[in-house]
DNA sequence: GATGAATGAGGTTTCATTCAT
DNA sequence: TATGAATGAAACCTCATTCAT
C-alpha cells in the first residue's frame, strides 16, 4: 500500500540530485553526466527513468510544485479566516522546507527557462493559475472589488521578488522571518496596520 | 565628438541583434550563428569584435545596465525632493523604452545565469549596489532607521517581481500604467495614503 | 519425438518476430526491444535463447534457409525428369509459403548484410552452393557443356531479380504467376519455344 | 566558367570517401568517423557540407544515379536503332566505369536500405521509373504489345539480378563479358537467334 | 574588415548486453 | 525461465572558435 516501488525510490533519488546539478551549473549547462555523478548513477540511467533530459526536468519541476501545492494545502487546512488563508498562501511560499537558497536558484532558473519549453511552460502556468485563484478567493473577501486585482498583484510580485533575490544574493533568509516580513506586506496592502509599519 | 566610428556602428548592431536572438532562443540556448544570423553577419566577425561568446553577453549586458543608468539620471536631474526623487529611481525601471515584454525577458536571463559567469556577476552587483544606494539614501529622509531595511526590502522585491511577471506572462504591460502602480506601491510602504488605496 | 519442447516453441515464437520485425525496420536498425515487443517479450530473455543478436539473426535466417531446402526436396520428389527438376528448382524459390513480400524483404536485409557477418555470409555461401549444383546437374543433361554455365548464371540472376524487385517494389505478385514467368524463362533460356513468347 | 568551387571539390571527395567507406562496412553500420577517416577529414566538416549522415547518403546515391543516367544518354546519342537502343539501356548498367566490385556493392546497400529512408526511396522511385519508360518504349517497338511488359520485367530481373551476384560474390567479372552476356540475353528475349545461343 | 572552411571538444541519446532476483 | 534494472560504449550532431584568404 504504502510501500514504494524501486522506480519510485530511483526517481526521487535522481530528482533531488538534479535538483542539486541544477543549483551548482544552471539548468541548460547542467550536463546529465553532472546529474549522474551527483547521483551516483549513470547518464544512461537516467533516461531509463525519465525518457530524456527535457522529461527528467519536467518531473523535477512537477516535483518542486508538489510539495509547494502541499504546503499550501496544509496551512488552509489549519486557517479559519479570509485573513488566516492569506496568510497561509504566503506562508507556503516561505515554508521551512521551501524557502532555501538552493530551491529559490532552481525556481528562477524554471521560470527563465519555461518560455523555451513547453512542457515547463505547461506547469508553470498551471500553477500560477492554481496560486492566483487561491489569492482571488480571499482578496475578495477582504476588499472592495477595485481594490482586488492591484492587491493580487502586488503581493504576487513581491512573492516572486524575494525569491528571485534569495537566488541572486545567495545569502540565505531564514523562513521565519520571510514570513513575518510577508505578513507585514499582507497588512499594509489591506490596510490593516494603522500605522503602516513595515519594520520588526 | 558625437561621431561614431565603424566599430561603434558595428557593435550597436550585435548587440541589438543579441538581444533579440537571447529573447527568442534562451541565454544560454542561442547559438552564435542564429546571433549572426539575426545581425546579417557571421559568426566569425562576432568573435572578432567581441573576443567570445561571453565577450558579447557580457557587453549585451552592460549596453542594458547603461540604458538603464541614463533612465535613473535623467530622472533625477528633474527630481526636487526626496520623494520625487524615489518616485525617479521607480519610474526609471519601469521607462518607457526598457520596460517591454522583450527586455524584460533579457533581464531575467542575465539574473538566471549570472551565478554562473563571473563576468555577468559582477555587473549584476555592481548595478544592483548602486540602485540599492540610491533606494536607501531617500528613503532615510522619509522613514525612522529601523524602517528603512524592510522598506527598501519591499520596494527592491516588488519592482523585480513585476518584471519577472512580464518576462514570464509575455503578456505586455503599457509602462505608464506600470509606473502609475509602482508610485502607489512607494505611497502604501511611506504610508502615505490616508485610505491606504492600491487601486486606480 | 516429434514432441517440441519449450525451448524450441519459443526460438520459433522468436524468429517469426525477428522476421517482421526486421521486414519492418531493417536488418541493421532493428534493435532488440523492437523485435521483444514483437514477441511480447524481453530483450533479455532473446539474449538467454539466442545468445546474442548476431545469434537471433543468424538462427532466423537458418530458418529460412531451410523452408527453402524443404521446398526444393519437395518438389524434387515429385519430379521425373532433368526439365522437372529444373522447374521444381525455380518453383521453390517462387513457393507460396515463400514468396511474400516480406520475406523477399527479409532476403534482402540478409544477402546485404552477408558481406559484413561472417556467421550470415557462411550461411549465404552454403546455400547458394546447394542451389548451384542443383541447377548445374540438371542444365548438363539439357544443354551442350559450353552453355550450362551462362544458362545458370542467367537463371539464378534472374531469380535473385525478381526477389528484389518484389522487395523493393513492396507490390505483391502471385506466387504462381512469378513460376508461370518463371517456367518460361527456363524454356527461353533452353530454347524450347519454337515461337519464343515470353507473354502469357 | 567551368570552374569547380571548393565546395564542390569538397563534396565530391567526401562522396567519393563515402562509396569506398560503405562498400567496406556496409550502409548503415559505416559511422561518420569511419568515412571522415576515409576522406582525411573530420565528421564535423561532413556535417557542414551534408547537413546529416543521410543527407550525405543521399547525396552520394544521388551521385551515382546521376552517373548511371550519363552512362545512358551517351550510349543512346550513338545508337541508331530500338534494338541498339535497348543493348545501350543494357550496356549502361555494365560501363567500365559503373560495374564494379565496390560499385555493385554501393548499390545493394542502397536499395536494401531504401525502403527505409523517404529519400533513398524517391531516388529510388524516380530512377526505376526512368530506366522502365526507356525499356518500354524500345521493346514497343520490337515486340507485340501483349509482350512487351514480360519482356521488360525479365530484363530488368536479370540485370538487377547479375549485379546482386556481383556484390555478393565479390568476384569481380569483365565488364565487357557482362555487356556481351546481356546483349545475348536481349537477344533470347526478343528471340532474334534461330539457334538460341547463351553461350559465347 | 569580413567570412567560408574546418575542427576538437563535448553533449544527448541509443542500445546490446549483463546480472540479480 | 524470465525480466527489470543498470551501464559502458559508441554514434550522431552541435557549436564556439580559429585561420587563411
Amino acid at each position: 500500500m504504502g510501500r514504494k516501488s524501486i522506480r519510485d525510490i530511483r526517481n526521487e533519488e535522481l530528482i533531488e540530485a538534479t535538483i542539486v546539478a541544477v543549483h551548482k551549473h544552471g539548468y541548460s549547462v547542467v550536463t546529465m553526466a553532472e546529474i549522474a555523478r551527483e547521483a551516483d548513477a549513470s547518464a544512461a540511467s537516467i533516461n531509463y527513468y525519465f525518457g530524456s533530459k527535457e522529461g527528467l526536468m519536467e518531473a523535477t519541476m512537477r516535483h518542486l510544485l508538489t510539495k509547494l501545492k502541499r504546503a499550501m494545502i496544509a496551512g488552509y487546512a489549519q486557517a479559519n479566516s479570509p485573513l488566516e488563508r492569506l496568510y497561509a498562501v504566503m506562508d507556503a511560499n516561505f515554508a521551512d522546507e521551501l524557502f532555501s537558497t538552493t530551491q529559490c536558484s532552481i525556481w528562477m532558473q524554471f521560470w527563465a527557462n519555461a518560455p523555451y519549453s513547453e512542457r515547463l511552460a505547461r506547469l508553470h502556468r498551471i500553477n500560477r493559475a492554481r496560486v492566483q485563484s487561491h489569492f482571488l478567493a480571499e482578496l475578495r473577501c477582504l476588499l472592495p472589488a477595485e481594490r482586488v486585482a492591484p492587491a493580487h498583484d502586488a503581493l504576487q510580485a513581491y512573492m516572486d521578488g524575494v525569491w528571485l533575490q534569495v537566488a541572486l544574493s545567495a545569502q540565505a533568509v531564514p523562513p521565519a522571518e520571510a514570513r513575518r516580513a510577508a505578513h507585514r506586506v499582507v497588512d499594509v496592502v489591506l490596510n490593516r496596520t494603522s500605522g503602516g509599519d513595515l519594520s520588526a
